[in-house]
DNA sequence: CGATATACTTCGTGATACGATGTATATCGT
DNA sequence: ACGATATACATCGTATCACGAAGTATATCG
């Protein structure tokens, strides 16, 4: 897909990945990839905007001797999983626009 | 709406105004308007760039004297419309992802 | 005659996706 | 026993891009 296209929908893709339960990065990937490619840098790069931006917290735990940091969401994080849906709205108005025939 | 949403709809879009005849810079803000807001400096910047990648050609012609410059879209730019439609698929199911309940 | 609309241009800035690269451990197959 | 692969996180540099600000210039309307 069209690098552009994926800006503004990967922050949201990640906050989804951690909106039911607590989930870490090689995780989110994963569950993330049969809708979107995203790779490990970029992934990281957006952890941690989306913790300075407080829409996710984080707490460090060892498994099987690896280190681990889990990310939980936030209500900031759940208020910017809303925006978007208002967003969408118009996304979709949009595509009428761009995709109507005449 | 949120900025990095916009970036790959704003191309696509300019490309929808030119899509059926030639259109103009200020003409372009306008029709483009009801869907996504559009400043003159990101228009300007927007058709250079798709000049650049030849997916429209520009004529120059006065009217009433002033200068305008008529865009047409080329086959390449029509292209790009049908990749975009192409994404689109791809954008819902992230929507799915997104918006989901559970 | 000043405000507003039309019309195009350039510059600098901040945001950001990604490839490349690095570190380190566990597991699996042969 | 050992190399390959998977797991796991981190950093750096680069290219792309939307936008505000500022500028130039003419036409129209009240």
């Amino acid at each position: 897909m069209d690098i552009q296209l994926k800006r503004g929908l990967l922050d949201v893709c990640v906050l989804a990945a951690i909106k039911n339960e607590e989930s870490y990065g090689y995780k989110i990937i994963k569950d993330v990839k049969p809708y979107v490619e995203l790779s490990e840098s970029t992934l990281y790069t957006i952890l941690k905007r989306l913790e300075t931006a407080e829409m996710l917290t984080v707490r460090s735990a060892e498994h099987e001797g690896r280190l681990r940091k889990y990310y939980s969401i936030t209500d900031a994080g759940l208020g910017r999983i809303d925006e978007f849906k208002e967003d969408w709205k118009e996304i979709e108005s949009i595509y009428q626009f761009v995709a109507r025939e005449c």
